[in-house]
This record gives structure tokens, C-alpha cells and sequence, in this order.
DNA sequence: GTGAAAGCGCTAACAC
DNA sequence: GTGTTAGCGCTTTCAC
């Protein structure tokens, strides 16, 4: 910086400003540093930049998993309006592994990054404590505090629990009564599981048939686990699953045995992802707004962060039970 | 540091060593730093140590997005080895615009990453020139260098281009003639479909049909290409997807016109995802080592950080026809 | 509109 | 095994 200066015939301050505030500097000078800049081939050092601002221009979003589109959707419009907002996006996963989730967020803490963006609303008293006390900007996602709770910071979600309780509804809606579930050991699975389960229950349904697959959950553990429910109880006419990947996993496995959805069997997914509208049948499914939840995040962040008045701070943006033809 | 340097009754630099090496202090001095730090709740703040060092613990990787799969799945793996490392992963997405790929890598130089992942092998020579200037430790993924050029510094890839031929090739051993190639407008798709080409000409068939959908190329996509290709040539006999998820959209449409695979149309796909274990018909399709790839990205990155003599820094992993019950 | 001085919170190098 | 000194490369005051 000192040699651009120097080539520029002005102060570190100047150079400093010429770049990060355009609008302060003299035309004329600006073209010198410009200029100096494109001679030298300087690259700013934004660590150091940072250090002295105490401002990194960094979010760090912790996830589950990538490899799973139902969040990649919701990361890569959070990365998306960050971007464009001039900030960058910190990967984290957590593996669905509590520990894990915490060790990032003490590294990313760290790093001091001006915001933080989580997957989830179950963070343990320890670590909604110390985000807390940190004092960062905070977008829980996903998820929607259960009822002692309350948001860590600010949250943009839905309810799980509801989510599954409509979904219970939509088939016993269409005279189902035997009903099975496939969904993985996580929590918000877990949740619409619950759901699932007291609505059932409120229309005299006791025996859901429930399948919960380790994370990470693939299409072709689907398969699999439709027939292991049918082993326990061949009456099965509902199945409602987790993601949609997993639903048409379903699809095919009664295809091989020959079966009609939802004639024989129908099929509720979750999430809306495209394979829903590009399935045969057409996939029923649970509609989650994910690329609009990390937008949602970014745009709650990037507010707080330009020290705006702030708006609601606990966005539930719902789900949408979409009736197609598997069910 | 200094609240927790004088609480553990010690100076600056023994409590850096406390945290960062902490076989070179004694156990008492140990003991009390650590209660030191638990006691007051510090957290290093790991922007002043990487200024100070000039290592900052992350790494860089640019891809064109992770919502697509085959990414995601790299980057996950790239992400897991890293951490086991201590590097962390900062993630950028192009979205398929070479500019957005070229803005990256100047904030990411800027911020003093570690080490670069890129997606692909056609960077431009300002951007090749740019990186090698910068002297950071790169690595290309994806794809193996066209002829004239070289790696930037490291690779692991495949050639695409081969992968191309390889298809096309077994779509021919199986008696097809009437080829077809749903793919994508970007680099690699491109070189696959230019190698599915030159295999087909070198057979007699010249009129390769090919609809290339503007990324992100999604499953539901799929239907309606295929549709395109059969009002243009309804004899054709078989498909190179290039995705096994488009593949899948495929299958569906087959099924909605009742078609059946491989009978009235053979579909290959690629990625060898698990969506492809899971279709009916089971896929055929062009096994990548995604995970493996970004594994061995990852690991490269770690040896040469640790300064280990380089092994070889060009790898190529290959790929494989995985021949199932669709072509 | 520009500059001088004083740090940001750590680690490297060298002593002891 | 521990401490002292001197920065890392910027940005933030506060002058002028």
C-alpha cells in the first residue's frame, strides 16, 4: 500500500480512502491511485483491513449438509444477496452433529465474522448464551423456536410441527387411515414426524409406520425403507416423505412392483424441489420458500449490519400444501 | 489476551503458545491459561493472528454452484478434509460467468486465502497469470487441461472430452444410431458433447441431437427438452443426460408417454449420483469420484500447506461406464 | 480534500 | 520454558 502511495505521490490514507470510499477523494487524485493500483498490481489486504475496522465483511452459515438441495437452495441465495450486499459467505457443516455445529460457531466467532446464519432452531442454552453475549447478528433458519424458546437473535423459518400435522391432514383428507412415514434422524424431521403423528392420533390413527434413515438421507434409501414398512404392515395406503429426492425414491420402488400412485399407495413429499414437477405422477408435496428464506437471512443481515432500524425480526414465511397427483 | 495474560500471571506470547502449541509450555503454565481463558471467556481473534503470521486457515473454493449435485458433493468432501486439517472452507459461486469467477479470486487473494479450489480448467491467461503471481497453492478440479494449456499448479480432474467418446461409444456398442445429448451451456457439458460428437462422426453419424439448457439445468427441464429433440427427429433411439438427475427427468417422461427404457429409448446418465441406483429402469450412467475428488483437492492442499514435497500435483481420477439396466 | 500519528490483537524472532 | 521487542497492513481519529 505504502509503494502505491508513494507511485501515486500521496498518503496511506488516501490510498485507503481511494478505494474504500471513492466519493472522498479528489477526481484527480483518484486517477493517480488508480492508476498506481494497475502499475503495481496491489492487492489490498483484507485481513489487516479488517484487524483495524473490526469489520470482516464475512457471514458464516452453518448447515446440516450441502449435499442436500433442500438447503444448497437456501445457501446459495443467502451467498447470493451477501454478495450483493458486499459481503461474503463462510461455509459450515455441521454434519447434523450438535458438537459440531458448536465447535464452528467458536471458530467463526474467531474469525470475527459480522454475522452468523443457522440451521435450525435447537441450539443448546450454552450456545444461544454465548452467541448472545458475542453480540453478533444472528438468522436463526428452518425452524421456528418451540414455545419456551425464543429466537437467539433473529429467524426466519416455519413450523415444523405444523408442517407435519398439515400434511397428516391432507392425506387423511383423502381417506387414508393407514399411514407411514419416512424421514431421517434430524430434528426438524423429527418435528414433522410429530406433527404427523398427533394429527393422526386426533383422527383415531395410532399406528404410524414411521422410517427414519441416519443422515444423510439418499433417494436410494427410499426404496429400502417403503418396503421395510410394508413388511410391518402390508395395509399401508399413505406415505409421506421428508424430501422430496426421498419421495420419488418411492416412485420408483412401486414402480418396479408394478403399482399405481396413488392408486395403490400415494405419495406426499416435501419441499417443492423440482423434481416434484418433473416426477410421474406429479408429486404432491410440502412447498418451503428456500431460496426465499436465505434471501430473507441476507436481507435481515445485511440490515442490521448497514445499522438500520430493524423490521420484524422473526419471519415465518409458512409452507403451502401442493396438491398434485400422487396423492 | 492481555486480561487473560495477567489473570494466568504470565506475558502475550506464552498464551499464544498456550492456545496454539501447547506441548511448548509447561503443564502448570498451561493449567492456568486455560482457566484464565475459560474464566474470562476469550476467544482468539483469529483475523489479528492470521496478520500477524500471514497464514489465515482457509481455503478458497470457487464453484459454479451447489445446488446442483455433482458440486455439491466435491465441495462437501473438499470442506470434510479440510477441516480434519484446520483449514476452513470459504465458498464462493460463480454461477456458471467467468467475470463472477475472476471477482472471486481477487477478494479471496485479498483476503490471504491459503489455498484456491477451482472448478474446471479453462480459467482465462489474465486469470492464470494473475494466480501465479500471487504464488498461492491452486487447485483445478473437474476437468484436465485442453492441450496447449498446463495446470495453473495442481489438478485433479478427468477429461471430459473422453468421458464424451466413452458414452458414445457404448451407446453404439448397444446398436443405437439415432443419437441424442441433453447437456448444458457451460464448459464441461460442451466438451462432453464434443467428444460424443467426434465418436459419433467417426461412426457415420453426423446428426447428433443436442439441446444444451442455460444452467441451472434442473430435472424438470428435462421432459421438455427431450420433447424438442423427438418433434426434430422422432427416430431416436437413445440419450446422453449429462446428469443423472436430468437422466431421471427422462425416465419420467418415458414413463408418462409409456415408453419403455431401454426399449423405445436408452438413456444414459452422468454422475453416477444415487439417484441413478435408485431409478426404474436402475441408470446407466458415467461413474465421477466427486467425493474422491474433492478428497484428494483437499488433501494436495494439506500436504503442500505443510510443506510437504509435492507428490504428483496432476491426477487424473477417470471415470467409468457404469453399465445398468437403462441403455 | 488530505495527512500524521496511533493503534487493531496477535505472532516471529530472538534473547535469556 | 518463558519473556521482550517489533512488527503484520491496514483504518481511525483528529488536525490542517
Amino acid at each position: 500500500m505504502s509503494d502505491v502511495a508513494r507511485l501515486a505521490g500521496v498518503s496511506l490514507v488516501t490510498v485507503s480512502r481511494a478505494i474504500n470510499e471513492p466519493d472522498k477523494v479528489a477526481p484527480d487524485t483518484l486517477t493517480a491511485v488508480r492508476a498506481a493500483v494497475e502499475q503495481l498490481g496491489y492487492v489490498p489486504n483484507l485481513t489487516a483491513g479488517s484487524l483495524a475496522s473490526s469489520r470482516s465483511r464475512i457471514v458464516a452459515a452453518i448447515v446440516p449438509t450441502i449435499s442436500n438441495l433442500v438447503f444448497s437452495e437456501t445457501v446459495e441465495a443467502l451467498a447470493q444477496t451477501l454478495a450483493d450486499g458486499g459481503y461474503q459467505l463462510l461455509l459450515g457443516q455441521s454434519g447434523y452433529r450438535p458438537g459440531d455445529e458448536a465447535a464452528l460457531v467458536d471458530t467463526f466467532l474467531g474469525r470475527r465474522v459480522d454475522g452468523l446464519v443457522l440451521t435450525g432452531s435447537a441450539q443448546s442454552p450454552a450456545l444461544r448464551a454465548k452467541l448472545k453475549r458475542a453480540g453478533v447478528p444472528v438468522v436463526q433458519t428452518w425452524d421456528l423456536p418451540a414455545p419456551p424458546n425464543t429466537p437467539i437473535d433473529m429467524l426466519v423459518g416455519f413450523s415444523n410441527l405444523d408442517a407435519g400435522k398439515a400434511a397428516a391432514q391432507h392425506l387423511i383428507d383423502r381417506g387414508h387411515r393407514a399411514l407411514a412415514f419416512i424421514g431421517a434422524e434430524e430434528d426438524r424431521s423429527r418435528l414433522r414426524l410429530e406433527g404427523f403423528r398427533a394429527v393422526a392420533a386426533a383422527n383415531g390413527i395410532d399406528d404410524v409406520q414411521a422410517e427414519l434413515i441416519r443422515p444423510p438421507a439418499l433417494i436410494d434409501d427410499a426404496g429400502p425403507r417403503l418396503a421395510q414398512i410394508l413388511a410391518r404392515r402390508p395395509e399401508v395406503t399413505a406415505v409421506f416423505c421428508n424430501n422430496d429426492l426421498l419421495a420419488a425414491g418411492v416412485l420408483f420402488e412401486c414402480l418396479q412392483r408394478g403399482w399405481s400412485v396413488p392408486g395403490r399407495i400415494a405419495v406426499l413429499g416435501f419441499g417443492d424441489l423440482a423434481v416434484a414437477r418433473a416426477a410421474s405422477p406429479r408429486l404432491s408435496t410440502v412447498l418451503i420458500r428456500r431460496a426465499e428464506m436465505g434471501e430473507r437471512a441476507g436481507q435481515m443481515l445485511l440490515a442490521r449490519l448497514a445499522g438500520e432500524t430493524t423490521g420484524p425480526s422473526l419471519v415465518d414465511i409458512g409452507f403451502e400444501i401442493v396438491a398434485r397427483a400422487s396423492t
